[in-house]
DNA sequence: TTGTAAGCGTTATCAT
DNA sequence: ATGATAACGCTTACAA
């Protein structure tokens, strides 16, 4: 049978509620039954049982995490699992848990969220996206169950987040570039609608703004999706502009088509950068340079914010930014 | 405050143990009470404290997974996610949740083991590796406590496994090879002693003898660990072999530096073919073709054969074989 | 078929 | 500083 707090209360001649105050550190309590307490529990391998924990605390010490059912690149984009660990790392040196969960679709998702939270199974979760007028968070704000999301919501208020400064990260990035002796730099995007494609054009233009370099329609194309072709679509069309020596894109797969046509085409000398520092652009020949999100400090620090809000303690603070890393390879050439 | 199973009973006038009844769908409960205890459920919106449920119960229905520390490849290899999600899909339907954690070291990883198993939280816990002679396994065997491993372990018999069948995976595809006009093939691998390269071996030496072709060292390139220059460094050695003329590896990095060799040398005709089914194989020029190991399903069969083991109920199998997909790219060549 | 009440293993309040 | 004991919200004998 399983050892209980009343074992140890009995093993150290003490009551129970003896064992529980030297279990959380209680101070009123003399040094010596401290001591005895505590050997009675190593005698015995005492481990207090989580359940009964949390049903009389009323507090779990689990963290849910909800997984976007729609992202196509789940499976390929480490961001996901690189977040995770993050959060897990964070997690346990504040002795929380964490489980996670798939969902079949968006409805799926609602259902495991609204069950998760209603079963008191958890004492917060993690959303690893946010878009826009999100069932969910419409769904735990109204419920005043504490979460953090991932990615800037559109309520930046009152909401736990964390997410990246887009719009320097691209800044810095093309401003680097124009130190680098680059004059005419192309912009491929995908998905304009999103706060992250804004920022990282805004990042973009603020930067050739700065520079007093020319910016104008014919250095940027928008897609609809991310994926190799049409970053190929979009770099013959750039191209067309005389004098083109570089391309910032705001993903690894389009960087991956920009490529491809730059082979194509035999030129050389062109600076290339993705974002996301996927293991397709490292892979490449030449490997292509990218932005490296730092996918698990996303993670730390959601964890971080979250579990704050929970203990109530601490820094009321709202919200991390995470800045990015430039990972230079071959495709970060310099002009001069 | 929450709605409890107190309320229930009283909103439907009824007994707390004739609410956990109908919960239970408990046969001794008449038609009439049991709708007006659904009624009442729904009218306050009832959700039973998962907490309190597993401390009467004694079982949580949650799974820990432990996740490898040591793999290097953990956040590029879709293997661990893809298989996570199989975990959760299936597990969803029996009503399980999923907790996982990441650990610094193998001190870690094993504390954090002994913590889950001793406090109660998990009902049962998946590895996703097998090493030999593991102290995580023994632990576990021990102390009797349900666990299923994915990848054979030593022990075949008394532990729950899944896995996919190496040696058929390897002997299938290179019958396919010959039977498209390769009469010889290379072979590169990577760390001989782990089970799954010696399956894998076996299967290209079978598939050979089978077919009466040539089967000897000079075939065979076995590095030590995974990666592009370890199979350029490979093909340099097997393309000394006279009209060789496919090369089958263990993993999509060692077949990218294969590729490289060959496009280094201007050859032609080359099948070469990886294993894992990674995004980078996809995304060579030209694409790599791959065995695809089935993640999401050994995940699957995990989580299938634990839950089966805990329910105790239904077949008494001990493990599952997940057959493995060639994907047919680029790479996939045809002789004649 | 349904109700009563004793657990499940903690924590926390109130005494002492 | 320590001990009794009542929660916490459910399940499950045992009664009725």
């Amino acid at each position: 049978m399983k050892v209980t707090i009343k074992d140890v209360a009995k093993e150290a001649d003490v009551a129970t509620s003896t064992v529980s105050r030297v279990l959380s550190n209680n101070p009123r309590i003399s040094e010596t039954t401290r001591k005895r307490v505590k050997e009675a529990i190593d005698k015995l391998g005492y481990e207090p049982n989580a359940m009964a924990r949390s049903l009389a605390r009323q507090r779990t010490k689990i963290l849910g995490i909800v997984l976007p059912n729609e992202a196509k690149d789940l499976f390929t984009n480490p961001f996901f699992i690189t977040s995770m660990q993050g959060m897990s790392l964070y997690a346990q040196t504040k002795g929380y848990y964490i489980t996670y969960a798939f969902s079949e679709d968006d409805e799926g998702e609602l259902n495991h969220v609204k069950e998760i939270t209603n079963n008191n199974l958890i004492d917060g979760v993690i959303l690893m996206r946010s878009r826009q007028n999100d069932e969910i968070i419409n769904y735990l704000q109204d419920k005043r169950f504490p979460f953090v999301v991932i990615g800037r919501p559109e309520d930046t208020e009152s909401i736990l987040w964390v997410d990246n400064d887009n719009v320097k990260a691209m800044y810095d990035l093309v401003n680097l570039l124009i130190e680098n002796g680059h004059k005419k730099i192309g912009f491929v995007g995908a998905i304009e609608e999103w706060n992250m494609s804004q920022d990282r054009l805004k990042g973009y233009k603020d930067a050739l703004i700065d520079s007093k370099l020319d910016y104008h329609d014919n250095l940027i194309v928008q897609q609809n999706e991310f994926n190799a072709k049409n970053g190929y679509d979009a770099a013959k069309k750039l191209f067309k502009e005389e004098g083109l020596t570089a391309i910032v894109t705001t993903d690894d797969l389009l960087a991956l088509g920009v490529q491809e046509y730059v082979k194509d085409n035999n030129m050389k000398d062109i600076a290339l950068i993705g974002f996301n520092n996927s293991q397709i652009a490292q892979y490449q020949k030449p490997s292509i340079s990218s932005i490296d999100i730092m996918a698990g400090r996303l993670g730390h620090y959601a964890a971080k914010l979250l579990i704050s809000k929970l203990e109530g303690k601490g820094s009321k603070r709202k919200n991390y930014i995470v800045d990015t890393k430039l990972v230079e390879r071959d495709t970060f050439i310099q002009i001069r």
